[in-house]
DNA sequence: ATTAAAATTGTAATCAATACAGTTTATGTG
DNA sequence: CACATAAACTGTATTGATTACAATTTTAAT
């Protein structure tokens, strides 16, 4: 099957090649066959710091990959969470967001704008005795408040 | 209207209407007119450790409120977010849980039994300058992971 | 080329959450 | 007490993210 390249130049076309390379191998190193739908979920969840939804991954590939279908979008993202290559992020209240960057961070989320941006903590931070004996696989931390603009913006709120 | 409490020792009937007082009081403090509904939500979430699901509160209020409608939980649970006195905690992925305790605690979720279990943590441990000229009003900590019972059920995974 | 397994697709079903209009309850006024 | 107004509550319909599932397409091997 062709995809439409015809608006990549080659510069553009080699670093693709290069991602998909990269991504082909980490997906086999899992046992994800690197299908090309696979590939082209991965590299768009870890080019985005937006921690994108279902739904933009979906509306962003199926303009390049006409046939892609959506539920294809969901059994991916799950196989990539159950391969712990991606994680869940529940900071929506309705909709799920996922993210490729599994290194030791945290999620604040502007209340007024929706706007989620990463933040770095020392894991062993928050580290308490009231886990004793407690198998910790994943830390999932979430800030709620106002971006420095929506402060700016509505002052008196 | 009168409800069923045939069951109620006076003893209950006295620590009952102590909560009501209590809780009723904390909710004019908010602005909240403390209807029966909503002393008994209150009463109800701030009762349980386990954080309960909307279902969860409905299902068990409405045999002592058989008139109670679950849309009305919704809207309490709303309200009292909204009033910052209870908070939302998105641990699951599909339904949400809801916490009347306002300290400073993160939640750790058994992946195998599901079980629900706080824990203790100094809030500025995770503080961090990626925040700078961020308003953070809400921390939430998600752990995942076995709890030692599980761990014990099920060594090989 | 043939076949089996895996991946993908599209539709239908599920279910938590909300919208909304109608009903009931609470509160205040004459 | 009667009445009026606002608030709270209820029940049903709707929304929308996610999953279930059967059919189709693609991949890989012989």
């Amino acid at each position: 099957m062709w995809y439409n390249v015809s608006s990549i130049t080659d510069k553009e076309v080699i670093n693709m090649s290069s991602n998909a390379e990269i991504i082909g191998s980490m997906l086999l190193k899992e046992n994800i066959k690197p299908s090309y739908a696979r590939i082209r979920i991965m590299e768009y969840l870890m080019s985005r710091k937006s921690h994108p939804t279902v739904d933009e991954i979906y509306t962003a590939l199926v303009k390049e990959i006409p046939t892609l279908s959506k539920t294809t979008v969901y059994n991916t993202l799950n196989l990539f969470v159950k391969s712990n290559i991606a994680r869940v992020l529940t900071i929506e209240e309705n909709e799920t967001r996922y993210d490729a960057d599994m290194s030791c961070h945290g999620h604040f989320k502007c209340e007024s704008c929706g706007v989620v941006r990463d933040f770095c903590f020392r894991s062993p931070a928050i580290d308490t005795n009231d886990l004793d004996g407690f198998l910790v696989r994943e830390k999932n931390v979430y800030y709620y408040g106002l971006c420095p603009e929506c402060q700016a913006n509505k002052p008196a709120n």
